[in-house]
RNA sequence: GUGCGUUUAGCUCAGCUGGAUAGAGCGUUUGGCUACGGACCAAAAGGUCGGGGGUUCGAAUCCUCUAACGCACGCCA
């Protein structure tokens, strides 16, 4: 459905040109001035120059050609040469009828839809998340919705980090402790056990000893370079206590991930891109793209007109063993053989682009891509404490992601429990549901790439710019929906506004479809929370004002439950783009 | 050193293609519960938009210089 400001626009459009001016002036924008107006034209000010005329009495000229029309309630030419519109209250009742009717709640989808495989997560194997891999779930997982909800379609891959030392450090710390294991003995022939010899808890404990460990033990460190080597040459047990691992720590990571309400459609690797290294860098070698630098396989990324140096891409090092960007490099290889994406969508810390920079130009030159493959970089900043500093625990150690999110979910059911005589283990589920809003929303509501305060305290303040003020909202609307009787059969549509309160609601409404595609576009979310927080403010607003149960006039009280439909229709549709839900109660 | 980013109210942040009086939240001060949920609403105070120069009828927004802070700059991921 067209857009508020383009219908607009339309009316604008011949106004201008009847009065003799160009048709390119004729452009519309939300008022600055609520006050004064709803929408208007500054064109008129753009269009003094070319014509030589105050812009007043251009204003005026175009306001007179506007003419008679259904849209406007006013138009009003004001100095210095602003056109200042309000809309007519059937027309935007009808707006918004034609807006409840519409599946998508009027917004469209792309023209161009397109496969996107979107790479983000950033999880390890056998390493605990930590509030690090914050930002990139949350980020991640909404963008993945945004991009859903425009048509395209949108391929989550967590893509962990399961090659490489640290499955090395882990197998020979594994293997210290208990040596009897099967996985270990050379000359063993017959099945592996099912059970993993350890737990997750094992796994979390072995890392870092095993990491701490190579740092002060050189010789250690070289049985963990040998038990790397050996997996990576595929040696049966190595390979079969890898995949123990790797098991256990997928299960428990599905686990973390679900807390957040964070699914990815695949849980591939770096090791599963491997096999695909040995023979792109021949290629690499053979069409002339890669050479030797100081002892390095590299290929050069500079291009003409950049402003600082770009070093060349490293494929292999100078023992040559492959590392992070040949990785990547084989990735895209076995992205593009097997789903053929029009988009590869990488989400990280923004420190990382400079390799980025480096992977996509060495993909395109060396041609593992389309021409037309989009390869896009999206950096996402640090979450830094009170401080300004990065997010620490009280102790300075890092945080366990598990850990805040408990403190958080505590934090939220302790507050319920004062609030209100409720079932306990509802309200946990409900802390649950609350305390997510309050992580996300405090994320989603910055922009994501530059860094920005994790403040418990106010995140889970429950006041002013919130996720559960959002939250609150919507469990109002419920109740009295549900007070109403949702059997009810709801007849007729949505009436012009009765009062102010109402009609700026009504506006905040039909801005879902501008800002939704605007927001999905541009892969901002925090432009959604910054719209659903206003669109909160006018609902509340109105509810203040208005008694809704207990108008007398059947159609009036029917349009505005209308009204509270739709309204809530858009708040959901909003909160689902940004991955989180509403509990029934609070 | 080079490049990129950031700088807006006491604090945390918005500000769309340049437009009218630069907006929120928290905090501070004040008012509103016989109510469909007060986790709410209404209002006040608080700003040389880091600084200088320029473009423009008009700049937080565009150009230029500059300062402070952060980050990245070949064999870690």
């Amino acid at each position: 459905m067209k857009k508020i400001l383009t219908r607009i626009e339309e009316e604008l459009v011949p106004a201008f040109e009847k009065a003799g001016y160009d048709a390119a002036y004729a452009k519309a924008a939300v008022s600055s001035r609520p006050d004064l107006c709803e929408f208007q034209c500054n064109g008129a000010m753009a269009a003094a120059k070319t014509y030589k005329k105050a812009p007043i009495l251009i204003a005026r000229d175009v306001v007179e050609n506007l003419g008679e029309n259904s849209i406007f309630a006013e138009a009003e030419a004001v100095n210095p040469g602003f056109i200042n519109l309000k809309l007519a209250g059937g027309f935007l009742a009808d707006y918004l009828n034609a807006m409840q009717a519409d599946e998508n709640l009027s917004a469209e989808k792309s023209a161009a839809p397109r496969k996107i495989i979107l790479d983000y997560g950033g999880a390890n194997v056998a390493k605990p998340l930590h509030v690090g891999h914050l930002r990139s779930a949350i980020i991640g997982e909404s963008l993945k919705r945004m991009g859903r909800f425009m048509g395209h379609e949108v391929i989550g891959d967590v893509h962990l980090g399961d090659w490489g030392l640290q499955m090395g450090l882990i197998i020979t710390e594994l293997k210290k402790r208990s040596p009897e294991l099967a996985y270990f003995q050379p000359d063993y022939t017959g099945e592996y056990p099912r059970e993993a010899p350890f737990t997750i808890g094992d796994l979390e404990e072995i890392y870092p000893a095993a990491s701490k460990r190579a740092k002060e033990d050189e010789q250690y460190r070289e049985e963990a370079l040998e038990a790397t080597r050996r997996l990576q040459q595929g040696e049966r047990g190595c390979r079969a206590l890898w995949q123990k691992i790797l098991e256990i720590s997928v299960a428990d990571l599905k686990k973390n991930y679900g807390r957040l309400n964070v699914t990815f459609d695949l849980w591939k690797g770096e090791s599963d891109a491997q096999p695909y290294i040995p023979d792109m860098v021949r290629r690499m070698k053979d069409e002339g793209f890669a050479h030797e630098d100081q002892g390095a396989l590299v290929v050069d990324v500079k291009e003409e007109g950049d402003t600082r140096e770009i070093p060349p891409c490293i494929i292999l090092k100078s023992d040559g063993a492959a590392l992070y960007a040949t990785t990547d490099l084989a990735t895209i290889v076995e992205r593009m053989q097997r789903y053929q994406p029009d988009e590869i969508f990488y989400l990280t810390d923004k420190r990382q682009e400079m390799h980025f920079i480096q992977v996509f130009r060495c993909a395109r030159k060396t041609g593992l891509v389309n021409r037309d493959t989009k390869l896009t970089f999206c950096g996402f900043g640090t979450m830094n404490g009170k401080d300004g500093k990065p997010f620490k625990t009280r102790e300075g150690g890092v945080m366990r992601l598990e850990n805040l999110i408990g403190e958080i979910e505590e934090e939220m059911y302790r507050k319920i429990m004062d609030n209100h005589e409720i079932d306990p283990q509802e309200a946990r589920e409900t802390a649950r549901i609350i305390g997510l809003s309050a992580i996300k929303y405090g994320d989603l509501s910055n922009q994501a790439s530059k860094d920005y305060v994790f403040d418990i305290d106010r995140f889970t303040s429950f006041e002013g710019n919130t996720g559960p003020y959002i939250l609150y909202t919507m469990v109002r609307i419920k109740s009295i929906l549900h007070k109403y009787g949702e059997a009810r059969e709801i007849k007729g549509g949505i009436l012009p506004a009765a009062n102010e309160s109402e009609k700026a609601l009504m506006l905040e409404l039909s801005r879902f479809n501008a800002t939704a595609e605007d927001a999905c576009e541009e892969m901002a979310p925090h432009k959604i929370c910054s719209y659903i927080y206003n669109l909160a403010n006018e609902f509340n607003r109105f509810y203040h004002e208005t008694r809704i149960l207990t108008e007398e006039d059947p159609a009036r009280r029917e349009s505005w439950i209308r009204l509270l439909v739709l309204t809530l229709r858009v708040l959901e549709v909003c909160i689902h783009l940004l991955g989180f839900e509403a509990p029934e109660r609070m």
